[in-house]
DNA sequence: AAAATAATTTTACAAATGTTAAAAAATACT
DNA sequence: AGTATTTTTTAACATTTGTAAAATTATTTT
């Protein structure tokens, strides 16, 4: 998924807009495996993912919680970095070989200041995380757990092939064996 | 909590930015109990409560889930109707006699688009409920149903006290026999 | 103040989910 | 292809959390 599709897909911007945020834009590559981000830091970055998976998750005393997958045309970002200038709680491990699109959140904030149309643009940003955020936390708050894998089955049928079965329970917020006995359920 | 203070602890403005916002708000009284959204509706109004608790839930076939509180201070929306212009999951209840300044979206899109100002302000209103809302998603996932308890009790000592633990146990996704479990617990 | 209503806690039991360990299946490596 | 490693499933049992009903406490109404 390429640059002005993703932006766009935010919001549509005039011509002169698109040419002012894209000339600060980087592309980078990295391999499966990966640590983009680390947490308990401010990271400077965000991201749009051309190509690939990541997950976030943070590291507990005994062992990890997977939050949330981003993949092609997704934002990604530490949210208490970008919003607040505060380290946040996430890890970040790309799951396959990704190409990303980085940019320096120093110089979005200036675009902000100066340009409405982009000022827009990431208003946009923020209120479509926001509500993908809260789409999450009624999923986790309303329904079962084999109501939110069904739920994913049905909404992101290509994340239960790409992604192994230990992040998805993690992410469904239950044990692996807790999946495993939803997924034996005939249906 | 009067309407300039809200505003400004949103993100300060220039004098006329804030002339052209606060000549489109009204002021609203309503009685304890009052149902002051409905769910499935799209709502064209987005509240800042001058005074005040409201809480927003769902019915569900036999119960229903609160999944937020919203107090002095705090914005009121229904996130999709105010995002997307579709309609949301909740009802609001006013749980005390309430004081709220009232703004109808379609005016403070106009406003987005004209005043480059108040488009950084919308943007930062959207990115600090996106990082509430990300907190409260975290909680959930990541903490214990006690550990949210007295997080709570740490955070909002308030909220306790002014919401019947019926709600709180809602909100805290257990069952009020949980909740008085966890209270029962010496520490 | 007494009665009625509503909210909270407690109890007993049922259901769901977690933990640990082992077996099976899938994938990667040489 | 065969071995080693990783992932997933299954089993047995423990723990947590829920449900329903009763008991207690608090609040409201008359």
């Amino acid at each position: 998924m390429n640059l002005s599709q993703i932006s766009n897909t935010i919001h549509p911007l005039p011509e002169a807009s698109i040419q002012k945020l894209e000339g600060h834009i980087s592309e980078l590559s990295f391999p499966k495996g990966h640590i983009l981000l680390r947490a308990n830091k401010v990271e400077s970055n965000i991201y749009f993912i051309k190509k690939g998976i990541a997950r976030l998750y943070t590291q507990k005393p005994d062992n990890e919680i997977t939050f949330l997958f981003c993949k092609e045309g997704d934002t990604l970002m530490s949210l208490k970095s970008y919003v607040i200038g505060q380290k946040g709680y996430e890890d970040v491990e790309l799951l396959e070989d990704c190409e990303l699109y980085q940019l320096k959140t120093e110089v979005l904030e200036d675009l902000y200041q100066s340009d409405i149309h982009i000022a827009n643009w990431g208003r946009k940003l923020a209120e479509l995380e926001l509500i993908k955020t809260e789409e999450r936390f009624i999923a986790r708050q309303f329904r079962t757990a084999s109501e939110r894998y069904h739920e994913l089955l049905e909404l992101h049928p290509d994340l239960i092939q790409r992604v192994q079965l230990g992040h998805i329970a993690s992410y469904l917020g239950i044990s692996q064996v807790s999946l495993s006995r939803i997924r034996a359920e005939i249906r």
